[in-house]
DNA sequence: TTTAATGATTACGG
DNA sequence: CCGTAATCATTAAA
């Protein structure tokens, strides 16, 4: 609009509003080729140009009659000639743009996340990817997975009907634009090529309000991935039972608590948990005993007089031959390491 | 409500 | 990848 504004200004400069020279001197030739009074031209300029001035019902009339003016076609085929050359420079630097490395981002993100892209099916399979990916728990993940797959939706939902919103409004605003520009072609030079511009540049702008749209959601279902899949955020403490289990491991191996990838399985089993986690008990547990023998001496007794009513009830039983109740006695695995 | 315990994650070295 | 050490975030205890 900014370059209209400046082609009415300039058109005022020039116009001097009777002379007979008015405007581009290109333009006056072009007329009197064929075969117009100069005089005609300058009459008409004159009356667009004291449009303004006049009241509504008066001006409405006046475009009325200036729009079936003989003279309004090869005048505004002219007009619009002028005005493209001096656009030309401001054209000249938004040509198409390549699609946006951001927003492409942003789309294939969302489209991954099950947020757009096809409905329900394709949502939940991708969230249910998601969340094996992230090494879930094959324990209490049905619940968890179900809230983050409601959540999910709810984004998916909100984000669905905030673009459509704004689809709406794009089109809405477009077509008032379009009317806009219409019905002003009929007093200024508006050719439908710049209508088609003026629609994509508002294609634009619009398309740069749905990347924020975009950019949210992508932040909210990060948000949610990282409330619902980092496990940090759910931990549950282990049953008494296997941290009794795990203890046992640990203070009956004190001089060298590394259990090998066996060991760990087993232990795992016994544990109901997963290898990893059984790493990681024995990782932390490794450093904190090291980091204060002292506070886990008591810890370090009970299990050492646990173990040995263990192996002397072992060794009892061997010599009876006999092991049929007491499923929870840790058996101690003779380990073939070191 | 504050504090301790605890499972998980991260950074870094081998 | 495995381990250590520091740290985070949550849970249980005080």
């Amino acid at each position: 609009m900014d370059d209209q504004t400046r082609m009415l200004a300039s058109m005022g400069g020039l116009g001097g509003l009777s002379q007979a020279d008015v405007g581009d001197p290109d333009s006056v030739r072009k007329q009197q080729s064929l075969g117009q009074p100069p005089q005609d031209i300058g009459d008409i300029l004159q009356q667009i140009m004291a449009i303004t001035d006049e009241s509504l019902d008066e001006a409405q009339a006046r475009k009325h009659a200036l729009n079936c003016h003989r003279m309004k076609p090869a005048l505004f085929s002219v007009l619009c000639e002028i005005k493209e050359k001096t656009v030309l420079s401001i054209r000249g630097v938004q040509e198409e743009d390549p699609p946006d490395p951001q927003i492409m981002r942003l789309d294939n993100m969302l489209l991954a996340e099950g947020v757009s892209g096809p409905e329900k099916g394709g949502g939940s399979a991708a969230a249910a990817a998601a969340a094996a990916a992230a090494g879930g728990s094959p324990n209490d993940g049905s619940i968890e997975h179900s809230d983050y797959r409601a959540k999910l939706a709810q984004i998916r939902q909100i984000y669905h009907s905030e673009l459509e919103k704004y689809e709406q409004a794009c089109s809405e605003f477009t077509n008032h634009v379009m009317n806009l520009l219409r019905e002003q072609s009929r007093t200024r030079p508006i050719s439908p090529k710049e209508i088609e511009r003026m629609v994509a540049i508002i294609h634009r702008k619009f398309s740069s309000i749905q990347m924020q749209l975009k950019q949210s959601t992508c932040e909210a279902v990060m948000i949610l991935r990282s409330r619902f899949l980092d496990a940090r955020r759910k931990r549950r403490n282990f049953n008494k039972q296997a941290t009794e289990v795990l203890n046992e491991y640990f203070y009956s191996h004190l001089s060298n608590p590394y259990p090998s990838e066996e060991a760990k399985e087993e232990l795992a089993k016994k544990c109901a948990i997963t290898v990893s986690q059984v790493s990681n008990w024995f990782g932390n547990k490794r450093i904190r005993y090291k980091k204060n023998i002292g506070k886990f001496q008591e810890e370090a007794n009970l299990y050492a007089v646990k173990t040995a009513v263990d192996a002397a009830n072992v060794s009892a039983q061997a010599s009876q031959a006999n092991s049929p109740a007491t499923p929870n006695s840790g058996k101690v695995h003779r380990k073939k390491y070191k």
